[in-house]
DNA sequence: GTAATAGTAATTTTT
DNA sequence: TTACTATTAC
């Protein structure tokens, strides 16, 4: 096809060599190495555009991302590329996503019903608080999130009970594996699945039936995976699974300095053995930046090169050189502050920056409290990036959880959620004796309200009365949805219930139930134009819907946070991978800060993840970066001394020892607040210092 | 069954 | 300091 030939050419000619070979490199195994800024995004969607443009079928091409979001994005840009139209039956999607689908497909061979339920990460915590109850482990919520942890992690490398068993060594390794096998058996017979499992259900099925497993080779010819640095053992061998041996066709995309996510799974040594999983792989190295100037990729450059375990290579700079870096010391986390929010008033009063330009990135999220007051005390408008998730919500947890139940019944734990939300009557000794009754009649919860609600024998008049009303709550949700009315079903069920009185009960404030009881029409809303879609048709796709949402598809918040263009950006150095600045202000560089404490205590792999941290956060910035340390930082409610980062200090040393000829990496300086004008509160920071430096070192 | 109180621990996060 | 949870008292 001429027209289809003359776009690839363009397409191409948009491109430096490096991008050129991957985007042109279609067949067979290939590692894109992108480091920061190197136009990775760009790289993927033209070599997609190109596979379809010489002609492969859309459905032969599976993407897979991390997020929803570069999902979208991928797919849209893929769209402009190839002529406006989007593609049909082109698989991008995350990880977990593809997961569903191949759950829904093929759950008869995993022993789960199609109405399976997907249960989230606060629904894991309760469960396992259950299990662990049963079993007299240890039962708060801190044991029960380390534990579930560890089974997360656990499922992560597809490791079973039985394994953990193998690998114990003391009493609490036992209980882990036992906690593990409960919590997986009452996933199964309440016909949910976790995060995890969408993930390792699948990889297993891959891994042990060849039928299926060919079946899907057959379908998606060709495979790419983005930010494989990130992808954690369930998810390589999920991928591996899907490698036709004779075609080979895989090409990963990622960056080995950006690995950040070691703590909940990713294992970047997958992405530096690529070579030996697939002898013969072609390797690309994309090392020409577009984002920052050279004074900021040399800094760059000089602190990932301080780590042993990477690919070697050195970002180039396509811009020139711009402001230095500045690293800036205060005396304490207040000064910090100050410093910051005075520049920010300069940059953006004197020297022509908008708010939207600056970034303050910090290590962890509580950092950004104190630039909250203070932004919000000089009316400079920002915005928190994380933090709380709207899924986090109470009502929108309370909303799906009865949703949840309306489609599949066996879902004890979205049950056991809203069983008295709002209240009627059923209390922890209810539950108690109904969670017993339903255990030995081995039925689900459902059931055996249902039955109290018909008036089983030993319940009080009221726990009756909640019970049916309850229970007809559900039985109309059952004839709503077989009408197929998904909307109605979800405000049926909620109405029914009396959910927003129960809301207004609990926040008398009329605004703040405004907000809460707008988050569950903003759900509702999304059930609606889901009702309307063709999508929609059939309890299945109901299921579909439900999915979404726990896979974080309401797609009306991503599109809100998107829109809200108003203000500098606070986030962590993990929420800012992927993104740019033009003025980014690094905070807390400084030891126990960056590197992290528990860091610190997980020797030099942590110590290393916690440098590719620091290189992400630098590579964020375009233009202007600062960098800032305090020397005495107030956290929970009390002062810590604190040095500035290693990962500066052993710069300077091993820079000078090099006797290169510096350009130095950073332009120092310390800014000293002008005494308050009162005496009782100045305080002499370098007596106080000396006093902490003699109380630590005695 | 609920409300008040004391005690404890404290990264990073998407799906 | 704060946020959350376990315990205790009503």
């Amino acid at each position: 096809m001429p027209a289809s030939s003359r776009a690839l050419e363009s397409l191409l000619r948009e491109l430096n060599d490096a991008q050129r070979e991957a985007v042109m490199t279609t067949d067979g195994p290939l590692l894109v190495l992108a480091g920061a800024g190197t136009g990775k995004t760009r790289v993927i969607t033209y070599r997609i555009a190109h596979l379809l443009l010489r002609g492969v079928a859309p459905e032969n091409i599976l993407g897979v991302t991390f997020t929803n979001k570069a999902a979208r994005e991928m797919r849209e840009r893929i769209a402009a590329l190839t002529g406006g139209r989007k593609p049909r039956g082109l698989t991008l999607s995350t990880f977990h996503a593809l997961g569903v689908r191949i759950l829904r497909a093929e759950c008869a061979a995993i022993g789960l019903r199609k109405n399976f339920t997907i249960c989230d990460a606060s629904d894991q915590v309760s469960r396992l608080r259950t299990v662990l109850r049963d079993i007299k482990g240890p039962v708060s919520a801190g044991d029960a999130r380390a534990i579930l942890a560890t089974i997360s992690l656990a499922k992560n490398r597809l490791a079973s009970p039985e394994d953990l068993v193998d690998d114990a060594t003391d009493e609490y390794d036992y209980l882990i594996a036992r906690a593990y096998l409960r919590y997986q058996e009452g996933l199964k017979t309440q016909n949910c699945v976790d995060f995890d499992d969408l993930i390792l259900l699948p990889a297993r099925l891959l891994e042990s039936s060849p039928e299926i497993c060919a079946h899907y080779r057959q379908r998606f010819r060709w495979l790419l995976v983005d930010e494989y640095q990130d992808t954690n053992g369930a998810q390589y061998r999920f991928t591996r699974a899907l490698v036709d041996p004779a075609r080979r066709n895989v090409c990963v995309v990622g960056d080995d300095d950006q690995s950040i996510y070691g703590f909940r799974g990713a294992e970047m040594d997958k992405i530096l053995r690529f070579e030996q999983d697939f002898p013969g792989a072609r390797v690309v190295k994309l090392e020409e930046n577009y984002r920052s100037t050279s004074d900021i990729l040399e800094l760059a450059n000089a602190v990932i090169s301080q780590n042993a375990g990477r690919h070697p290579k050195r970002l180039r700079a396509t811009a020139g050189r711009g402001a230095p870096v500045r690293w800036v010391t205060v005396p304490s986390s207040e000064d910090e502050v100050d410093w910051i929010v005075r520049e920010i008033l300069d940059l953006t009063q004197r020297r022509g920056s908008r708010p939207d330009d600056i970034a303050i990135l910090m290590r962890s999220a509580m950092q950004a409290r104190p630039f909250e007051e203070k932004l919000r005390l000089r009316r400079i408008p920002y915005r928190l990036i994380g933090g709380q998730s709207y899924f986090d919500r109470k009502e929108v947890r309370d909303a799906i959880a009865y949703w949840n139940v309306a489609h599949n019944p066996s879902d004890d734990m979205s049950l056991l959620r809203i069983i008295n939300t709002p209240r009627r009557g059923i209390g922890n000794t209810t539950i108690a004796r109904l969670d017993a009754l339903a255990r030995d009649r081995k039925e689900s919860l459902v059931a055996t309200l249902e039955r109290v609600a018909a008036g089983a024998e030993g319940f009080s008049s009221a726990v009756r009365a909640g019970a049916k009303g309850l229970s007809d709550a559900f039985a109309r949700a059952q004839e709503r949805a077989r009408a197929g009315r998904f909307e109605e079903l979800c405000r049926g069920l909620l109405d029914d219930v009396s959910y927003r009185d129960a809301l207004a009960e609990l926040y008398s404030d009329p605004l703040t139930l405004q907000s809460r009881w707008g988050a569950v029409e903003d759900l509702l809303s999304s059930v609606k134009r889901f009702d309307e879609s063709p999508a929609s048709d059939g309890p299945e796709s109901f299921g579909e819907f439900l999915a979404a949402l726990a896979l974080q598809g309401d797609d009306d918040h991503e599109d809100r946070d998107e829109h809200q263009h108003a203000g500098l950006v606070l986030q962590t150095l993990h929420s800012a991978k992927g993104l740019e600045y033009p003025v980014v202000f690094l905070i807390g560089v400084e030891d126990e800060s960056l590197p992290h404490r528990k860091s610190i205590e997980d020797g030099d792999r942590g110590i290393e993840e916690e440098r590719r941290l620091f290189y992400v956060g630098i590579t964020r910035a375009r233009q202007v970066l600062y960098l800032t340390s305090a020397t005495f930082r107030s956290a929970y409610g009390k002062e810590h001394l604190r040095r500035p980062s290693r990962f500066l200090s052993e710069l300077r040393e091993s820079v000078g020892a090099d006797g290169l000829p510096l350009s130095p990496l950073w332009e120092n300086s310390s800014y000293r607040p002008a005494a308050k004008a009162e005496g009782d509160d100045v305080r002499n920071y370098l007596d106080e210092y000396r006093r902490l430096r003699e109380l630590q070192d005695g």
